[in-house]
DNA sequence: TAATTAATGTATCGATCGACAAAGAAATGG
DNA sequence: CCATTTCTTTGTCGATCGATACATTAATTA
């Protein structure tokens, strides 16, 4: 049941893979098509028909991310053993991979429309999206810290895990702006050096 | 020697406003020369006559920008008595700001050209450098708080700076994304709580 | 008042935007 | 083989991008 017709000539997710780090580079609105199949060596139609819309090309590249940088993230928040050592991991990790060279500065998902006109209000919310339900991400994590004894009771693990996003969030600009590895490392220390102090709070 | 051939029959500063709201909710490539001509109440030909460019008008947009609301920044800097006061006074005022009914939410200097086409990297440029010059006057805030005392000596004020700002930041993102003003505030309250720790360092 | 200067409105420039129609090419099923 | 299906190539669509040419209008200067 497989393979009727003329087989597609190009590897998809190459070409996924493509798009994804030009995104990531240019974000959303200042890549172009001509960009786009420039980069995955195809004609639009091709690309029209393997991936639908440049909309739509978006969001499997935004996929994509969330599936191999993304996984920093994840993995730091699923396999600590504290909450602390969990939110240090997700700052830490993408301290050096916003600075990893080859790689575009800074966060997709951060990065890629934060302005958008009208009529790409739905992209930029996407990522909005995304990002608050990282923060919720964190905020599970921290509460998982209280239930199991490594974060103090009573802690505010909402403030906890907005004042962490809005760091990691920082360090995507810091990033983007040249700041080198070491400073963002630098940022992180400051960060998790307040971590005590935090947790204690009510 | 004033006023020789038709006068001007528009306001150039409420125009000049008009753009830099325009400018600060959109970001520099989503706004177009319609939009900006809609809003200003200006033909375009009016608009370079008067302005000379997109560009340019977007770069005396971003010196109003930092004219009014910059001012928050500023005087929290040249005008509290500590350093930590300063600090302080930096991101709680631009909290508040971030967060001001009828305002763009979030910095025009952070959010409005963070992804930009290669033909508008110096428009970005312009901003990263803007921003890299802000987290400088903090550094020689908090530099002046050693030398006068409030601050301990010995502390890291290059670290001091760069965590502040990345904070100052990330508030933009999270002001953007929707984050209420009393979220932002403890963000704040956070950041500012680990002052203490973070300066005693070295 | 006549000449000069500058801003205005109309209309449009070439380039590029995202998206697609139609024809040619390469595979499978009968 | 032929018919069918699907992808690729060529060419182009209407809309919009930033930016101007040109004629008109309104002020000052001589």
């Amino acid at each position: 049941m497989a393979g009727r017709g003329r087989p597609r000539s190009f590897d998809r997710e190459a070409a996924l893979l493509s798009a994804m780090r030009l995104f990531w580079e240019r974000g959303y609105e200042a890549t172009s098509l001509t960009d786009l199949t420039a980069a995955m060596g195809i004609k639009s139609p091709s690309l029209y028909a393997a991936f639908g819309s440049k909309e739509a090309l978006f969001r499997e590249a935004v996929a994509l991310y969330e599936r191999t940088e993304g996984g920093i993230t994840e993995r730091a928040l699923t396999g600590s053993a504290t909450a602390r050592a969990a939110v240090d991991g997700v700052l830490r990790g993408n301290a050096v991979a916003y600075t990893e060279p080859g790689n575009p500065r800074g966060c997709m998902i951060v990065l890629a429309a934060t302005n958008c006109a009208p009529e790409n209000e739905t992209v930029r919310r996407f990522l909005a999206e995304d990002r608050r339900r990282t923060q919720g991400l964190l905020r599970d994590r921290i509460e998982r810290g209280v239930a199991e004894g490594d974060v103090p009771a009573g802690a505010d693990t909402a403030a906890l895990a907005s004042f962490y996003t809005t760091v990691f969030h920082g360090l995507s600009i810091q990033a983007r702006d040249g700041a080198p590895r070491a400073e963002l490392l630098g940022v992180v220390d400051a960060a998790m050096g307040a971590w005590d102090g935090l947790a204690a709070r009510r």
